[in-house]
DNA sequence: GCATAATGTGACTACCTGGTCACAAAGATA
DNA sequence: TATCTTTGTGACCAGGTAGTCACATTATGC
């Protein structure tokens, strides 16, 4: 958590510090973002940040609990019951997500970082909660579906729950294997992460639903 | 490439100094890997290493082509024309995938790390090489069952060797995030990646090609 | 045995890191 | 204006890194 010092301090100042240190841990995994680089971008003296936060791993909490927060905000505005199935709700909700993206980049970035990058042994242990919270939500949405029949039974439910989930987040590399999307040129320009090819980027998502679909619902004896 | 030196060197230390190095950087990304950490646990002077190759890129690169050979070596083992139906062969490619694992839980873990953990700038202009043998073969393999009509042709290619790609590789975060496998632990206690729990993989795998089969096949109008 | 070549060594350099702390500056209160 | 509190500072510390190089050791050929 961050210290009371961070907390009084101005917003704009507050803002640009955020902004800065996402910037640093987006680039690089906890062990190699570094401190130095943080304050000298910013102007300031290293003490200032050890007024702010604890330590590093502080900091990253802090980032990452930021981003978490404004991801989920994005997810939980889009509402099941406005939707007469369950796919064109999921495709809103991915909808939402790239909004989430294109609005948050190094957000996006960072929390891609933590959820599949990430090994430095300092952060281990707070890994997994993004993981599991992304998973726990499908298995709600599955489990739901599943009492509607729209969706297979013969399958154990936390394998389907984590298909969905690894193809969900699997559109990046997708766009950057296929689509030759570049993330570190779009950031560097100050695009989002998809840069602006977003009519190949829905095709792929849709493409991708297909998939989905044909996979999850009901086999045939 | 190696030098010269490291080439005549004695097979036994050879051995023994990729299988340290290896460790090293299965565990940690390049940028983390330390030669210091290296030649203390080897107990050879640091010197020596830059007597066997040029930096540690080179010794990076060298050890991934090392594990890229092996691993290929089992894949190739299992010939198309063997099997009856691309299913069964898929299956039994998976299975050798599997082999190569238990035998080689170093090289697996430090593949894994290649294909989706590293993010060094140093590293990064030989990061895709890998991912894009897979789908290479992949795509060919696709090609020729749409040819025979077993897999459906709606959809552009690359984005179902995508697919396929992505649901194998996942296997190893199923099986931690589901089954609980510690692959640290399991490493360090000098069992294979995927511990002794050789049913339940076999059981995921099973579900997940239930999944391809339902995704890929042919769809009705 | 002796000279030459190949291999092994570890103190050393230059550079980076996270974190500290005595001090300085600025704000607030009286 | 004088005092006290909060915020900002940057030289400094201990510890890590990749890579070097003059030298020591060992192996080889004659």
């Amino acid at each position: 958590m961050p210290k009371e010092t961070f907390i009084n301090l101005d917003p704009q100042k507050q803002a640009r510090f955020l902004e800065v240190a996402l910037e640093e841990f987006a680039n690089s995994d906890f062990q190699t973002a570094s401190i130095t680089r943080i304050v000298k971008e910013l102007g300031i003296a290293k003490g200032s940040v050890y007024q702010y936060f604890e330590d590093k791993l502080d900091l990253w909490l802090h980032l990452k609990s930021h981003c978490e927060q404004v991801k989920r905000s994005y997810i939980v505005s889009v509402r099941r019951e406005d939707y007469p199935d369950f796919w064109t709700y999921y495709e809103a909700v991915y909808a939402n997500g790239l909004h989430f993206d294109l609005e948050n980049p190094r957000c996006s970035q960072f929390l891609y970082r933590v959820g599949f990058k990430e090994s430095s042994p300092q952060v281990q242990p707070y890994l997994n909660s993004w993981k599991d919270q992304g998973t726990a939500m499908l298995s709600r949405w599955i489990a739901a579906e599943q009492a509607n029949g729209t969706i297979r039974t013969d399958l154990p439910l936390p394998i389907l729950a984590h298909f969905m989930f690894t193809m969900g987040l699997s559109v990046a590399s997708l766009m950057h294997d296929i689509y030759g999307v570049d993330f570190d040129r779009n950031l560097a320009e100050g695009k989002p992460l998809f840069g602006l090819e977003n009519e190949a980027l829905q095709a792929a998502v849709r493409d991708l639903i297909q998939l989905l679909k044909a996979a999850l619902k009901p086999q045939a004896l």
